[in-house]
RNA sequence: GGUCGAGUAGCUCAGCUGGAUAGAGCAUCUGCCUUCUAAGCAGACGGUCACAGGUUCGAAUCCUGUCUCGAUCACCA
């Protein structure tokens, strides 16, 4: 609730008292923003106050709506619609509240005083392909998420979690080791992510054809699976691996190696950084130990065979395995001692897991196993869980090659972005490196805000012909109305001293523009709430939208005669400026002053 | 089958702690560049908020049931 929300609330229930002798509780106070087609801008709902005034909804509002204007200088003017009273906020308050807001570059941000730490993870890449759309949806809503933490006054510390080892790492391993003939990023000028990713296809497709063989052969279809050579010699790597073998760990340092630099490439196309980098390969082994610790407690129970499971009946859920007949541990395990080290290592309040939906029942679960094992902190992982990206040709698959490469697609959004700004012949003033900038500016823009825009928990469909629009709700829209606003700055010039605000010269567009303004900081404070960067992207559009009435409707501001006047349209343009500049900052999008 | 999530305009999405006539953009039409960048603005068209009940002054929003779609329920990660 903002702070004038705050004042007219409390007026209200002074009000309430003064008139019909009750005490009424701020949360049955019912405010909230005036629909357009009604003057004012709070409206008070009084049906729930009836019980209380024992009048008709007419009489109520109007009774309250006089004794407001009695008490309160903010409120100029109401109006009685039904059971709804709509207050009318005095100008001259919307115009000191820019005035005050002038100097504060950051307004709205939480001071970063101590209001705890959270960790995000985000992103968690296979070492065996490169980065794809899927991802693209990860990293953008993890850097925004842990942006608009930071806002919200926290500090966060960013890390992934990179699964570098595993069946699937020593697939592409063996495929380049059968196939590859020495083949290197550099022989062959290939990213090294996309190199490896080859190998693993190689992999798949070279295993087929060995099914195939072995069920011409006779060989029922599963037992293909299990005995084609390749499969076998995968895991006899996986084994070498695990035994610490010289020459298949030198191989898998190699070629890891490889898909590190390609991964650091993408992830600076990106936009995106991280604080702390885990590697399964040192944590894989880690939840094993607090596994046995607890053998011995109700909560586990081992199986004939020697597996050890956990009954999660009594939360609803069914048994889990925790640890496999062989002793050795499952990706629950690993992340019951990950999350354990980092509480070690940060201490945080909260753990924030960005990864798919198609993991709620993991993440459920692992949040309860740390709980019953009787560490408090658990309670403080939250599984950020985001839908899927289809595609209008339905879903991704790796293996069948239908997946958007996340290279690949930023670079189309770049040409895109590219070809309409020379279409629209823009740009001339700018040298051929401003332009180069600006169109990967745009491009990314473009794409992480139509991927940024829609809920998280959402899953969206990605249409890459439709995803380049520049009109609408999109991010171009938003940086185009930024540069549009830094041309007036750069022609008149916003002087440090405002003359006093004309305030019987604001119109309406004025007073729009600034009431927008004027929500940034509960707009921001609501995604930090909720994690979600769509209510950002959705509320910069929104002011946009505002500016843009503005703009078309007021008189050009450079040639205003009215200095004060003048000024204070000014000072309109470049706080709108500086909040779409900050608000898709918090969305990790950058926003080019000329355009 | 159990669990979780989703279903709003032709399409992509907002709105969901119950409030007024359900909003944008795209697409389709109509206006507006001698006026701060037309990547813009103004307007028209477009809805049984999946369906059926219930709760109440009031339901897209809450409850119950049904349907459709997705995910998940691995000694995979």
């Amino acid at each position: 609730m903002s702070p004038l929300e705050q004042q007219i609330t409390q007026t209200i229930e002074t009000s309430l008292a003064q008139l019909f002798d009750v005490k009424i509780s701020a949360n049955q106070i019912q405010l909230q923003a005036t629909r357009k087609d009604f003057e004012g801008d709070l409206t008070l709902v009084v049906f729930p106050l009836l019980r209380f005034t024992k009048k008709s909804p007419e009489q109520t509002a109007q009774l309250i709506g006089e004794r407001l204007l009695e008490n309160s200088e903010l409120i100029e003017a109401f109006n009685v619609v039904k059971g709804f009273l709509n207050l009318v906020i005095s100008p001259a308050y919307w115009a000191n509240f820019l005035l005050e807001i002038k100097g504060d570059s950051k307004f709205g941000y939480a001071l970063a005083n101590s209001k705890g730490k959270d960790m995000v993870e985000y992103s968690s890449p296979n070492t065996n392909k490169p980065l794809h759309l899927g991802h693209l949806r990860n990293n953008f809503l993890g850097n925004a998420v842990a942006r608009i933490l930071e806002a919200n006054g926290k500090e966060v510390v960013k890390v992934q979690i990179i699964n570098d080892r595993g069946i699937h790492i020593c697939k592409s391993m063996l495929a380049w080791q059968k196939f590859g003939n020495e083949e290197t990023p550099y022989s062959t000028g290939l990213k090294g992510d996309k190199l490896v990713g080859n190998y693993y296809v190689k992999f798949d497709q070279e295993y087929k054809k060995e099914i195939e063989l072995l069920k011409a052969a006779g060989l029922e279809e599963e037992k293909a699976k299990k005995e084609a050579p390749l499969m076998l010699e995968a895991q006899e790597m996986l084994r070498k691996w695990e035994n610490n073998d010289p020459e298949v760990r030198a191989l898998w340092s190699k070629m890891n190696q490889w898909v590190y630099d390609g991964f650091a490439t993408t992830y600076e196309t990106m936009g995106v950084t991280f604080d702390k980098l885990y590697y399964e390969s040192e944590t894989y082994l880690l939840g094993k130990e607090q596994v046995l610790k607890h053998e011995t407690s109700d909560l586990l129970y081992r199986k004939e065979d020697g597996s050890i499971w956990i009954n999660l009946e009594s939360e609803g859920l069914d048994s889990k395995l925790l640890l496999r007949s062989d002793g050795t541990s499952v990706y629950m395990t690993q992340d019951i001692g990950t999350a354990i080290v980092r509480e070690e290592e940060f201490h945080c309040d909260n753990y924030y897991y960005v990864v798919g939906n198609e993991q709620d029942y993991h993440f459920n679960v692992l949040a309860i196993i740390l709980q019953k094992m009787g560490y408090d902190w658990a309670k403080g992982i939250q599984h950020l869980s985001y839908g899927m990206v289809d595609l209008p040709s339905g879903k991704m698959k790796s293996r069948e090659g239908t997946v958007v490469d996340a290279d690949d697609l930023m670079e189309e959004m770049r040409l895109t972005a590219k070809e309409t700004s020379m279409e629209l012949g823009k740009l001339s003033e700018l040298t051929e490196e401003e332009q180069e900038k600006l169109f990967k500016m745009i491009g990314l823009g473009a794409l992480k805000y139509f991927i940024l825009k829609v809920d998280p928990k959402k899953r969206m469909l990605f249409d890459p012909k439709e995803s380049v629009d520049f009109n609408g709700n999109t991010g171009p829209f938003i940086q185009y109305a930024h540069a549009r606003i830094q041309s007036i700055l750069k022609r008149v010039a916003l002087k440090n001293e405002l003359k006093d605000v004309p305030v019987d010269l604001l119109g309406q567009e004025d007073l729009e523009t600034i009431k927008k303004i004027h929500d940034f900081p509960s707009i921001l404070e609501e995604a930090g709430a909720t994690k979600s960067p769509a209510i950002i992207a959705n509320y910069i559009y929104d002011l946009v939208k505002t500016f843009n009435h503005f703009y078309q409707n007021t008189p050009p501001i450079v040639r205003e005669e009215n200095e004060a006047l003048q000024q204070f349209r000014l000072l309109i343009c470049a706080k709108t400026g500086e909040l779409i500049k900050n608000g898709m900052d918090l969305l990790g999008i950058e926003v080019p002053e000329q355009m």
